[in-house]
DNA sequence: ATGAAAGCGCTAACAC
DNA sequence: GTGTTAGCGCTTTCAT
């Protein structure tokens, strides 16, 4: 890089000290509005630009925040950063970013880089991997502020944004049903992850709620495309073959759109389908997907927030109260129920 | 944050000066054996990680870079930008991420940003209203090494990766004709771009290779999904309707193909159609959509890898020779054709 | 083999 | 109204 014009090298030329072409150019009170005009007038001229690492290491801050996702390549996901990146932006936040691929490991290696950049505050995502939560526990004792965000956990004392995927799940499965569906099934997240117990609750207890007996062997842990479609095959040729599906997520949703198809089945006629996420892909394929929305850009701009609302903070950890966001999903209703 | 443990610290602990743990801390010969246990002894025991600003400000390098583009909310850009990751991530460089949203002005912003963030070098995708590129020549000016990828410039001197957007397009046409397409359509993105000028010119020199006449009549500017949508209702309504369409990206080819069905025209008897990217999507849609694919994740790499190098330089910018790496792309055939 | 001191760019308490 | 000085955490001459 080329030599940065300095706040020394403005008092040099002026004949002043630095101190006082930093007060001029922060507009302090006592600076003669001579000095400040000459200085402001340098500066522009000489293109000076703050050194903002100087500043990070005076104030002990970077207005850096890290992002630590599963993986970007992932409408959901994308949106989240999206809303992210908007917040940040208007707040003259910059945003660090680090995906974890969906690996434990490397998820760990994450939290080490944001300690060593020094980032001001932490938004979570974790992968599935994840177990153990320490990695992230020791993020908060060092009294970095961590939001967690979609992929959230009880275990540690610390802020959560969540769509309320209970409710998006109840209204998913309420909708089959009142659409006819008298045997559903459910493609369900690891119920490591509690976006995946709360679906599977949702749908549980919406079924309940019309009397539809609980069947486990209709639940199948299916989350990808590649699973979901050979699960659906599998599920799709018993006689005794669901009516409805509620898939966790919108990839699982098409696979078992794309099963049906394939065996010959008419969507939404043979077999209805609702997926979670409301992602694009959603609105292009044949019929297109019912889908719960969960307002991915939203949820990215309120973790955002609340992350900011801690940075503002007088943190006393001592009398630290989580917070914990849900954000309304609603249902988006299109041609395969 | 919590306090940090510092250098100081551990030389005050240890009745060490603080230079004597610098040096032991990185294996300074001279260190004695025993001290140099000792230090990182403590240090670990302490949980000392060295103050990256602190190191910034004193090599004026933040081990960061950043990334311009457009919109993450697309899967092209994602699989770059997870591209760019991999590799920054490897070299141990961390990414910080300015979405412009197509957006002159903000992008004008984001070039700040990057300055004042004294990123070591930046990566730029630029929007499709930037027409006046001063302000990355203000980076260059700056000395600091700018990649473009994707959306590039000749007109500045500066490194480019991009797809072989001529090949694809080529590859794509002639895929159509073989295919027994006549009047084959070209939705094309702004010739702004070069990628919207250069696939124009693949589609028109396959056209030629079979003798077809070029018909700008059958070449429209339609590079998103409701614009496409729009113009292809428009154009297939035509008594001489194409029968093959080329079409600038996935998002606009499949808005073709829904145009067509709601038509009732059949894809692939009807009308085929090709698309550029090989998305996700691509894959989902019903007929399934044949693709040029571009590599997203291949051309991130490459743009990281590139700027990489040049950060590994000594810099005279007097010899500076632009390098231009052009990424092969691949046609996938799918059921659209 | 270790320490003292200077410096990276900036700010702020303390002079005068 | 402006200058001096110290300090943020670290490295690196230059002493000893």
């Amino acid at each position: 890089m080329k030599h940065q014009i300095t706040i020394k090298d403005i008092a040099v030329k002026l004949g002043l000290s630095t101190s006082t072409v930093s007060r001029a150019l922060k507009d302090h009170p006592d600076i003669s509005p001579k000095t400040r005009v000459a200085v402001k007038e340098l500066a522009s001229l000489l293109g000076y630009r703050p050194n903002r690492i100087a500043l990070n290491l005076r104030n002990n801050s970077t207005r850096t925040i890290g992002l630590i996702i599963p993986e970007i390549e992932h409408y959901f996901f994308s949106a989240i950063i999206n809303g992210i990146e908007e917040v940040a932006y208007k707040n003259d936040y910059s945003v660090m970013v680090f995906q974890s691929n969906e690996s434990y490991k490397r998820e760990v290696i994450n939290t080490q880089a944001v300690l060593t950049n020094r980032v001001d505050g932490v938004l979570v995502s974790f992968s599935k991997e994840t177990r153990d939560f320490s990695h992230f526990q020791r993020l908060i004792d060092n009294e970095i502020p961590v939001v967690f965000f979609d992929r959230v956990t009880e275990e540690l004392q610390a802020d959560q944004v969540v769509a309320d995927d209970y409710q998006g799940a109840f209204i998913a499965v309420n909708h089959l049903i009142e659409k006819g569906c008298k045997r559903i099934a459910h493609f369900a997240a690891p119920q490591s992850l509690a976006i995946g117990r709360s679906r599977l609750s949702g749908y549980h207890d919406a079924l309940l709620k019309h009397d539809i007996a609980y069947n486990p062997a209709l639940v199948v842990l299916a989350d990808t495309f590649d699973s979901s479609k050979k699960a659906a095959h599998d599920i799709l040729r018993n006689a005794d073959r669901p009516d409805g599906f509620f898939a966790v997520n919108d990839m699982s949703a098409i696979a078992i759109i794309k099963a049906a198809v394939e065996l010959g089945l008419k969507v939404p006629q043979d077999v209805k389908v609702v997926g979670f996420e409301n992602s694009k892909s959603s609105a292009l394929i044949e019929p297109e997907l019912t889908s719960v929305d969960q307002f991915g850009f939203e949820l990215g701009r309120e973790a955002c927030l609340q992350l900011l609302r801690r940075l503002k903070e007088d943190e006393d950890i001592s009398e630290f109260k989580p917070v914990k966001k849900v954000i309304k999903t609603k249902l988006v209703v299109r041609g395969s129920t």
